[in-house]
DNA sequence: CGCGCAATTGAGTTATATCAAATACGGTGG
DNA sequence: CCACCGTATTTGATATAACTCAATTGCGCG
């Protein structure tokens, strides 16, 4: 279970005016000016599979916009069992509890190869006095991981397993830059669908049997949108 | 299907200085010189159960802040089934993202009687511009409806049906002012958990025979938390 | 009193969880 | 390079829980 984190900091805001998902990311509409008063230090930091960028409890002073890869956020539950509540992607916001200065209420943990920009609240929050674009942005932001939820609950939680399955896959494919997408474990699978890893495995060796969903190396896959859509109901 | 409304409108903020719960509402923190400022029309309205605030798709210049009762919010999906992805009670925010300019992605429907202050956009709006209390309160709003998003998932979407029952009847206690709480139909409760109205249905009849549910008048009942906890697992 | 709707209950079916075993796969060390 | 090992995945058999369908009961209201 050894961490191994690798971290490429790019020490310094000016970074931020020549990103490549700058129309993605939380300054998306920041002026130029507002960027040369900053001189607070973001970070770029690429992480490994499975590294944890918080933990349920953690008070963090950052937080982190998804540049590249997936990230699972998960809730565990008295009696040990843990459901992944949502995947963030390119161009998510995690950790914005920390804005309002509470704990975290969930794990963020790497599925796959992750580019991140770690930034300090007090970076959101100085800029955020000023610029009403940036709340915008906020509050954008929050409106969509609220949408989010609400699709994780009446997509993912309901109906039959393989249903969810399918679902999960076309979800995943959606959020894709190209026509493969990082494949979770059926472990994860189980997870965010509230079923069983058997039941995750099932619905996906079926899928795979059928042709509907090919694997492309160790994690990724792609998938007949046709052919798997019915199967979403 | 008739839908009678009960309109008792306040007009003017005025109302909103010596609002009874104030400290809960949107407006907690704004300062009374701002509200002095303010001649736009604020109604306090009062709705009987099963109103629809707003409809899947509306574009509603409007956002209510709950000041009794309970809000569910409804998703319906392609094949016609339904799924209840949050119950609002007091001091929480219905219609939020259509401060975003989005239409809604949900029902907004009245559980019992309830009474809400239905806020103009502009009113939000203009005040923001000029007060950073209501860009927090704004923020903190959202990021509780996230969390509830999130418990609504791991607690009322995972595990087995009489757990969920469990679980969601304590989650109506808690919010509920007085010992007593708002029992919502097999139906509903079937839609808010994710199984049938039937096993709903089963669950509540056996928390009956066992005493450690009671019902109180028509829809109301109350529990006892000791003997109910150790079944929310 | 009887009507209509919601809730409850029961029987039978189906899907999923559970338990257990076999297989595939990647990485490690000889 | 190959054999081996640990882990993830797949598969199968069985038990169990939930769904489906149908009938009955309970309750408020006209």
């Amino acid at each position: 279970m050894k961490q191994k984190t690798i971290e490429q900091a790019w020490r310094g805001a000016e970074r931020c005016k020549s990103c490549g998902i700058r129309h993605l990311a939380l300054f998306a509409d920041i002026p130029q000016e507002s960027f040369d008063r900053i001189h607070l230090p973001i970070d770029d930091i690429t992480f490994e599979p499975g590294h944890r960028l918080y933990l349920q409890g953690d008070d963090i002073p950052f937080v982190f916009t998804i540049r590249s890869g997936l990230v699972k956020l998960a809730q565990r539950m008295r009696n040990g069992d843990r459901r992944i509540v949502r995947v963030l992607g390119q161009g998510d916001l995690a950790g914005l509890e920390g804005l309002e200065g509470l704990p975290m209420d969930h794990d963020a943990i790497t599925l796959d190869h992750v580019t991140v920009c770690r930034i300090p609240k007090s970076v959101v929050k100085s800029l955020r006095r000023d610029n009403p674009e940036l709340h915008m942005a906020l509050l954008q932001r929050w409106q969509s991981a609220l949408s989010a939820a609400n699709t994780w609950i009446t997509q993912l939680s309901t109906g039959s397993s393989k249903k969810r399955v399918a679902r999960l896959l076309m979800f995943l494919h959606e959020r894709s830059v190209d026509d493969t997408f990082f494949l979770p474990t059926r472990d994860d699978m189980g997870a965010m669908l509230g079923i069983t890893t058997e039941s995750a495995s099932k619905a996906t060796a079926e899928f795979k049997r059928k042709g509907w969903l090919k694997t492309v190396g160790q994690n990724r896959a792609c998938i007949d949108v046709d052919e798997l859509a019915p199967a979403c109901e």
